[in-house]
DNA sequence: AGCCTAGTTTGTACGTCGTACAAATTTCTG
DNA sequence: CAGAAATTTGTACGACGTACAAACTAGGCT
């Protein structure tokens, strides 16, 4: 019946851009979670409707993408390619820097490894990569295959250590998630597992930074001495 | 119409039990992908409400879990610990093994990732690691540690795999793939990345059967030398 | 100036998901 | 053979992603 006009609402009023909706994605990732970063999410945080947001990405997988992207962007370039530090060090610089800022957004790393990472800064990463491994000393081929190694063990690192927690709120402590491990690992072994009880207590551990550097360490050992032992 | 009694369907029939959800569950995730795991879709293909899983597991994530226990209860863990093949052999074996059932699986990792792997099967998998990492010479500590950094490797470069599928159907064949990431990668390269381009065929068979095995040598080499380079 | 057009935002709606609740039914126990 | 316990269902709610067309505003053309 009638009309009922002056419904109020619509138009554009400018003010909202894909960085806006970039740094909701990101605020909300840092608070919540990565299932907390949602279309009717981001919408609400910038104070919109929710269709607004395909104005500016084509779908939620695109919004995703770029935020990967911008994540990556972060990472200090410059200092890894600083020829007047040990290339050791520049990588372990990277990893570290890497591994806090990934465990700081719970549920960032489920994004890093839904995409292909194939973006401007993934590649620009990749090419620094290359170079770094190329001053330790590999031969092209086997740099590209150690950059690789590297990226892979960085992320399933992180990955792995994000999965246990991911579920809700903000991480606890490093000391609490080991205390935490130790009483589950205590629990679960038992005389069919004399080993796990016996290395209980390094195991609460694999999660932290010490555990991290370590494996890092190992890695870059055999990725830079030629030839490989048959046994 | 009348009173259309008879309603004719509730009431336990008796056939059904955790075992047929998780058998549905584990076809789903073969024949669509991780994304149709539902529990809807769970119970459709057991001809039964959605309702009914919670009368065996009390919500969704409890059922991901059991599946991952089921998936990790395949690993053959009696050849892990035969003695009479060499331990290199023995954990490659392994790792090709759980590379080709995970791959098989789109999607499985993203569940393997999305959890603690605290379950019966998964302590039982480690207590295997430890001894062999024991025969590669490891004292108990350092046999503990590189047994992580394995399961990181594997798991890692498995998840990077799957990242750039998964989404949608069966697995391309490996050849195809390669040729996929080929184009991609050279058309990335441009003159700021000339280490990119020229090692772009590499780079493009991140995702084979060789680059696994190659980094898992270099992991293993790594991590079976005493001591650690300074640079 | 004023209109037109293109671009932006919204209301509404559809189909999907996980899951809570109570009613309906069957099987088991005594 | 009655009652108790376990199982399954219908229905429903609140989220989600996103399609569609209507409402609106801003800028370019005349």
């Amino acid at each position: 019946m009638a009309q009922m006009s002056q419904r109020r609402r619509p138009g554009p009023r400018g003010t909202l851009s894909d960085q806006m909706i970039l740094d909701a994605a990101q605020n909300l990732l840092s608070d919540g979670g990565a299932r907390t970063v949602t279309i009717r999410g981001i919408a609400a945080r910038v104070g919109v409707a929710p269709n607004a947001v395909y104005t500016y990405f084509p779908g939620k997988a695109a919004v995703l993408r770029a935020l990967v992207e911008r994540l990556l962007s972060t990472v200090d370039l410059a200092g890894l390619t600083n020829r007047t530090r040990p290339w050791r060090q520049r990588l372990q610089s990277l990893a570290l820097e890497f591994r806090t800022d990934l465990l700081s957004h719970p549920g960032a790393v489920s994004l890093l490894l839904s995409g292909r990472m194939d973006g401007p800064n993934a590649v620009a990463l990749g090419e620094r990569l290359l170079e770094v491994f190329a001053d330790a000393g590999l031969e092209p081929v086997d740099a590209a295959r150690a950059s690789h190694v590297f990226v892979t063990y960085v992320l399933g690192s992180i990955a792995l250590e994000t999965a246990e927690l991911e579920h809700s709120g903000p991480p606890p402590p490093e000391d609490e998630r080991v205390a935490t491990r130790l009483v589950g690992f205590t629990a679960a072994a038992s005389d069919r597992h004399p080993r796990t009880a016996a290395t209980a207590t390094t195991m609460a551990r694999y999660i932290t930074t010490e555990q991290f550097i370590w494996g890092l360490t190992r890695v870059l050992d055999g990725l830079t001495r030629q030839g490989s032992a048959a046994d």
